[in-house]
DNA sequence: CTTAAGACCGTTACCGCTAACATAGCTGAT
DNA sequence: ATCAGCTATGTTAGCGGTAACGGTCTTAAG
């Protein structure tokens, strides 16, 4: 058992050794790296040469620690690979980027179980603010946010009741406006399809807006058809198949994403099904990728870009001290017609 | 200025908190909740219910600094819109899941600078390992990691020397084992479509790879496109109407990835093109997508999941105390000819 | 020449938790 | 009865920073 040399390389870096190393105290130096409090540009110089020859990394640990702050945003969204929460993140990271916090991201897969988990993992180190997807949680999840005393800002959805603030449009809402749209096009025979996931409640929101609408208008679907897992975009393919061989009436195909959406719409052309005369298709959610399909599925923006700069805006907001209690921002999806609903 | 009350639901909730409840010291409440060391069953159960009703969240900061051990992982990536990492995270994410740790991702939008200051921020929360993507960094940053005292893996890409570990396949050598097979095919008009990102090393080296090889058989490209930002499938499209106008002659199309290879794809058959027969195609990445496509592309698979996963294990065995030197492993991506390159 | 007001830097006391060691009961073998 | 050897719990001393406050030394006005 040797005692290390104190220049032992493998040790890790503290304050007292670029105060050592720059001949002022501890506090000075990190005074000097918080850019915080006066000091002389002579000592200024000197500790940040210091530091920079030791290649000295402050310890955030420490610093939280003892200032009582964390500059992390801690952010749940159920996937990565959905096209719809990457861009989100960008809003959220451009709003957040001049603000010295940073979105640190945890994934549920749609498990509200796992959510939970994450939750508790991201809470416990003590971040500035939660942005967490929908407004269905466990209800451990609820409390644990609720008493966490920090801002909450649930996304996406504000069809419920949020624990604080809320930004999101109303997926019942749109479901509507989609139905409506489609009727006013002369469609009559409607199928739905989409995901099966029992937790994808937005899907199950536009759906129930959708038939609330149909409904109105004396109709009903006349066929569905649910998928869960593998290449959207193939299921999206098979399932327009399945549909149209059982049910050869249906006129119209509304799709729960744009993904799927893209498979029924390649497959339509592909069949040489004249879109829309014949049978009109909608999505929702207006990805980037449908610019690139031969031609334009309908859908519907979900302000997934929005959503994420003001769910960052209210937690940045906060940050700074202002006090607004909750507050539910509704943003307005905008029908694009595109060229798979006939005039 | 009065002192808040004992009671105040707002203050936040310290290891005292529980102990007072449960009649139990500090240390042992720290001690039932990380089920470490001997408890008896009936204090065990006491300071559970206490830490339940009391809605009781650890501070992991204080933890960390007390103990000296962090369970993230931090991972530095360029793009989370790219379809290929959020891939790899899952490989990162399934090996982590059952061992404790956790992994907390950065983007850097492919900028050095940014991916620099990412790391420094990471670093400075002692994570007990680092995933970074590519070989390819500052200075300062590949001074930070040798410093850094922990395990770091490079992933994706392994032409090239490692701080510490990497884990990826050989772009150059994937380069040029789609051009053997593009020459094989009797194809010898070959034009390359892909990214002018700057920083996209691993893009550039399988071009270098590509050329190489078509130089080796006495070829050299017929006509290149670049493009950056936007729609990858609608570039893919506008790229290709690009390079077969101005070069009619042209009999294949080397993307550098999938989603613009898709695009080519679907203009090709619009146009009416007979693919592979008067044109091939061929992208990178073997993408889910592409199992929707009318056609199947064809595709060199990038192993995504795969160094996921093995770069997760690297770190993971090296928190677990193994103490290997950095270790380089060289998956091989298998070529999928799909549809689109004739026998 | 005082002295008040800054500018600059140091000292002290934690932040909330855990490693390491100490202690108190209790068991069973001697 | 005695004591080694447990088990179950408590005590002490930090981890590496920062808030809050206290000095010292200039500088310039009174």
């Amino acid at each position: 058992m040797s005692i290390p040399p104190i220049s032992d390389p493998r040790r890790t870096l503290t304050l007292r050794d670029v105060s050592e190393a720059s001949g002022v105290s501890e506090m000075t130096v990190s005074r000097v790296l918080r850019n915080r409090g006066d000091v002389s540009e002579t000592t200024r110089e000197r500790v940040l040469e210091a530091a920079r020859r030791l290649g000295y990394v402050p310890n955030k640990i420490a610093g939280a620690l003892a200032s009582q702050r964390v500059n992390l945003v801690a952010v749940i969204i159920p996937s990565m690979s959905n096209m719809v929460f990457p861009e989100v993140m960008t809003g959220i990271s451009d709003t957040l980027e001049d603000t010295g916090l940073q979105p640190v991201v945890g994934i549920t897969n749609y498990s509200p179980d796992r959510e939970e988990s994450v939750l508790y993992e991201m809470l416990s180190w003590r971040p500035s603010g939660v942005i967490i997807a929908g407004l269905e949680h466990t209800e451990a999840a609820r409390a644990m946010m609720a008493q966490a005393g920090i801002p909450i800002v649930e996304i996406m959805d504000i069809d419920g009741t949020p624990v604080d603030s809320a930004v999101g449009i109303s997926h019942r809402r749109a479901g509507r406006k989609m139905a409506e749209a489609i009727i006013a096009a002369g469609y009559r025979n409607i199928a739905f399809l989409g995901t099966m996931m029992p937790y994808d409640h937005r899907a199950r929101k536009r759906l129930e807006g959708f038939e609330e609408a149909l409904a109105k208008a004396g109709l009903t679907l006349v066929d569905r058809e649910f998928y869960s897992g593998g290449s959207a975009l193939l299921k999206g393919r098979e399932m327009t198949e399945a549909v149209l061989t059982r049910s050869p009436q249906v006129d119209f195909l509304y799709y729960s994403n744009d993904m799927i959406g893209a498979g029924g719409l390649l497959y339509c052309l592909h069949k040489g099904i004249d879109v829309p005369g014949q049978i009109g298709l909608a999505g929702f959610n207006g990805v980037e990728l449908l610019d690139g399909l031969p031609r334009k599925l309908a859908t519907m923006d979900a302000c997934r870009h929005e959503i994420g700069r003001r769910a960052a805006a209210i937690i940045a907001g906060k940050a700074q001290g202002e006090v607004i209690g909750g507050e539910v921002v509704e943003l307005s999806p905008t029908l694009q017609r595109g060229d798979t609903i006939r005039n």
